[in-house]
DNA sequence: AGCTCACCCTGGACGC
DNA sequence: TGCGTCCAGGGTGAGC
């Protein structure tokens, strides 16, 4: 399931599709592009300006407005193939440019898409701030938990709240700040939500540094598998020692969400 | 307005 | 062995 260290992994390996020309999109699932701001052919022999990243969208820059954003919901994957080779069974979508390359997305349980948009500001006016930029900060992530009912943890997950954190990080977010995550999060004292902004930008820098978890078939770019599942506290370990103090994980459902966490550092 | 929950989808795990 | 059932989760939107 790709979150931000992921996407940003796969950003990275699609660094060399910038300067190179389009030659032809093929789209093999009639669902996958869910908008259409402009006709696909407008891009073709157009070259790619630029790839970046927003939360855990993709966005590929084709200029004079024109842009193809991609999400991977929580099976896609976006890699490099070889022209010749039979396509995968789930692959929707195929990106040729004039050098011989094709990209190509694969989505098994198409909860991703692709959307041609004209105005990114437009498409991403309800995503939240990055949390490894210069718009979050301290300050305005506590203003953000004062008053809420709602477990920290569903607002970690929510996109609007902060951009970019999945299922896996926010409980290993919430492990490193030593936060139950049922808590509700206007409950959380100034040197709590203190700990939980300086762990969310520790876990995910470090994720990144490990280009991302492999937890079931996530690949990067050049189909290689990431590092951080080596690192993991929580996720996925219930019935295993807590690193920290040795008490058993535990999984209980959080705002409708498997949720991992140590009973013996994460008090309610 | 804030919050919870069902839904979409498929592969893999699990139980009988 | 094989079949059926359940579960995972990102985002959206309905309903309380």
């Amino acid at each position: 399931m790709p979150e931000l260290p992921e996407v940003e992994t796969i950003r990275k390996g699609l660094e060399p599709l910038v300067g190179q020309r389009v030659a032809g999109l093929t789209q093999l699932h009639p669902g996958i592009v869910k908008l259409r701001e402009f006709d696909a052919g407008e891009i073709i022999g157009k070259p790619v300006l630029g790839v970046y990243r927003r939360g855990k969208y993709l966005v590929l820059v084709f200029g004079e407005c024109r842009y193809m954003v991609v999400h991977m919901g929580m099976s896609g994957r976006l890699y490099w193939s070889t022209p010749g080779s039979e396509p995968a069974k789930h692959t929707h979508f195929i990106l040729k440019t004039e050098a011989g390359q094709q990209l190509r997305y694969e989505d098994p349980r198409r909860f991703g898409g692709i959307w041609f948009v004209r105005d990114t500001e437009k498409f991403f006016h309800l995503l939240g701030p990055e949390p490894l930029g210069p718009n979050f900060t301290l300050e305005e992530m506590y203003r953000g938990l004062e008053k809420r009912r709602a477990p920290v943890k569903s607002l970690l997950l929510d996109q609007s709240f902060v951009a970019g954190i999945g299922n896996i990080y926010a409980d290993e977010i919430l492990f490193a700040a030593q936060i139950h995550p049922a808590r509700p999060a206007g409950s959380l004292l100034k040197k709590e939500v203190k700990r939980l902004f300086k762990a969310i930008r520790e876990v995910l820098t470090r994720a990144i540094e490990h280009r991302g978890t492999t937890f079931r078939d996530y690949r990067d770019g050049d189909n290689h598998p990431g590092r951080f599942q080596d690192c993991l506290s929580v996720y996925s370990r219930d019935g295993k020692p807590c690193p920290r103090c040795g008490q058993l994980i535990k999984k209980i459902v959080v705002g409708g969400r498997g949720t991992h966490y140590c009973p013996g550092c994460q008090r309610l």
